[in-house]
DNA sequence: CAACGTTGGTAAAACGTTTAACCACATAGC
DNA sequence: GCTATGTGGTTAAACGTTTTACCAACGTTG
């Protein structure tokens, strides 16, 4: 592969030269740049990144750890961080980390070793970083569970966050005081509340603002239903003993699980019972009936992380920041008022977005 | 961040020694491996990736080229790459390109200015290159497209064959061919058919593959469905007009697109009409009724494609080599016999996998 | 004891860039 | 004509590894 030098030598000039022709760090006369651009050309030069990350300490790489590709609100995640980076000039690194904290640990160093710019970590479980919203509270907790060992590189998780480092959020809090009071607006009287596990910030967020907005003297039926569509024998063993009206779901992936033990029943969404999801994934939109749910601002979740790295990576010593973004009530066909006619073939029909409830935009600073 | 060369100071020995005890490739006396491997512990040292890749010529990282992510199958398949090539001791960079042709040579550019040890392509469409069962048919054809120039890297495409390339696929052919069969076992008569679109090497293998089981005498309707589960209007307009017992779709997106058009006109699924998907995408499973497909067997793509580049690292002269892995028919919920009174609610319970036929598994070698 | 392999370590030259420092040369100002 | 002032280009020193070649010391052996 042609290198720099064979490049300067058919040009007939220095290796600095074509440097600065290529870069346009410095003018040349036309006659030398026009040389080189021809000599780079026919040589079929591309530049040796890795020289180049040498010298400058910048490699244009952004690396990505991930819980679980398979899951798909992950798999747009990482669909919207590489947007976003690539925008921003950067090719993204991905690493999977199977739910595993020591396989966290090894993508932290690996992607460290490769010497990126900066890391956005999608942590699979909570990670004892204070929480935006209970700040206040309990401070210090968590201490128990050892923490991972963080590299020295811009770095901002997503969803869970981690002491001193930066971090985006949905508004998890605000989407389960939505789901909430959209279920109250429906006449919804007793709920089943399927929060995912307790070990998730995201996922106590959500519980905390669903019960904020619920009736504090109605009964809720709590239960961990896990993430994925399978849901857990004693999951299931209730929900087919019935008495509720709504099933409020950790995601979609398990709201889509509720309603097939559901339809396996002959109980009718949402003639009987009502389901709303979490994160609004494509599927969301695609069963029947189609999912009521709180949608992520993926996309402005990427941007945010993007941004908040390359903020980083020219001022090291700032502040660690968390901007929370807002979600969204997408209404569709799981969930009808109680008594209601809702004609289900009609509301699953074409993506009828007929409500949208929006929280308000946050951002804010903490010190360290 | 610590360089070797502190390593090698708080050790009191030579960065050359640093270098072969934490790399192992040299002996040392116990003191001084101790010593070395506590200096580095106690510094933090990570070694720079950077510098050892421009030393030895590789990278350990594996390019990754995408169609588009939010494309379940896509993301899907970027999993089962990720996971061969960290089981193989490499990293993986990923670059959207957006189904767009500029896009899909600028991500081949950066990827080796990288220098990436190699480089797993996933074309969006056609490229010219010929199909595995196609070989002896239209030689240069396709040649008014002009061609993206590829890098000097080893190189494997998935489902789109490229000239002179190594290439992994699944056996299209027979999927549409199983698909086809279990349709005419079903007693199926009139099938619509909806290949995703003509410039889709895979697409127009499925179309071979069922063409060739299908009866000729009996009528198929062809439409082109595009590849998502909003399908075009005239598409729709067909569905609607009835007259047919099933639909073969162009991957499991368009089958739920599909399924949602017949069940808005009170069309059964699969009482009235059979439908079947191709990928069996983690949603096949969850819609209802749950879908019949052909499975891609992606796992197995991409451990070939990782394979493929390895053993072409250590042979770059060798023959393109084309791998082809077979498909299996996932019978669910979907298709029912004609007139048969199959109970869907049963049927969708807990993924009901009753047939399974599987292809040959295949592999060959063409001269370049 | 001389000659000689072996063992454990080091010096130094790459790898392909970037960039600060330098320099020859021309042009302009007095 | 002689110094300031650019201008367009080069030299050479990094960046942090890996690895070849070399060397000193140390048994071993005849």
């Amino acid at each position: 592969m042609a290198s720099m030098r064979d490049v300067a030598e058919a040009a007939g000039v220095s290796v600095a030269t074509v440097s600065h022709v290529l870069r346009g760090t410095k003018r040349v006369t036309p006659a030398v740049g026009a040389r080189v651009r021809a000599a780079a050309a026919a040589l079929g030069y591309v530049p040796n990144g890795q020289a180049s990350a040498l010298r400058t300490g910048r490699t244009g790489v952004l690396g990505v750890a991930l819980p679980d590709l398979t899951n798909p609100f992950v798999a747009a995640l990482l669909h919207a961080v590489e947007s976003a980076a690539r925008a921003a000039g950067f090719l993204v690194m991905v690493h999977d980390t199977e739910n595993d904290r020591a396989l966290e640990q090894a993508a932290l160093g690996r992607l460290t070793a490769l010497r990126v710019d900066g890391i956005v970590w999608v942590p699979a479980h909570d990670q004892g970083g204070l929480s935006p919203v209970r700040t206040a509270r309990r401070a210090g907790a968590g201490a128990a569970r050892r923490e991972l060992s963080l590299p020295d590189v811009p770095l901002v998780t997503i969803d869970q966050p981690v002491a001193d480092r930066d971090a985006v959020f949905s508004d998890h809090v605000s989407g389960g005081t939505l789901a909430a009071a959209h279920l109250k607006g429906l006449g919804v009287r007793r709920v089943a509340l399927l929060h995912g596990a307790s070990d998730v910030t995201s996922a106590r967020a959500r519980r905390r603002g669903f019960l904020a907005e619920w009736d504090p003297l109605t009964p809720v039926w709590e239960a961990q239903s896990g993430f994925g569509p399978e849901l857990p024998g004693a999951v299931v063993r209730r929900l087919r003993g019935g008495g509720f009206d709504a099933v409020a779901c950790a995601n979609d992936a398990v709201a889509v699980g509720v309603m097939r033990v559901l339809e396996r029943d002959g109980v009718r969404v949402p003639h009987d019972v009502s389901v709303v999801g979490f994160d609004d994934v494509p599927l969301a939109a695609l069963v029947s009936p189609a999912l009521t749910t709180v949608r992520q601002p993926l996309a402005a979740m990427g941007a945010a992380a993007v941004r908040l790295l390359v903020e980083r990576m020219s001022d090291r010593a700032r502040a660690a920041r968390q901007v929370v973004l807002p979600v969204e009530l997408v209404v569709r066909g799981s969930t009808a008022a109680k008594g209601g006619a809702t004609d289900v073939g009609k509301a699953t029909g074409k993506e009828p977005i007929g409500q949208r409830a929006q929280t308000r935009t946050e951002e804010r600073a903490r010190g360290v």
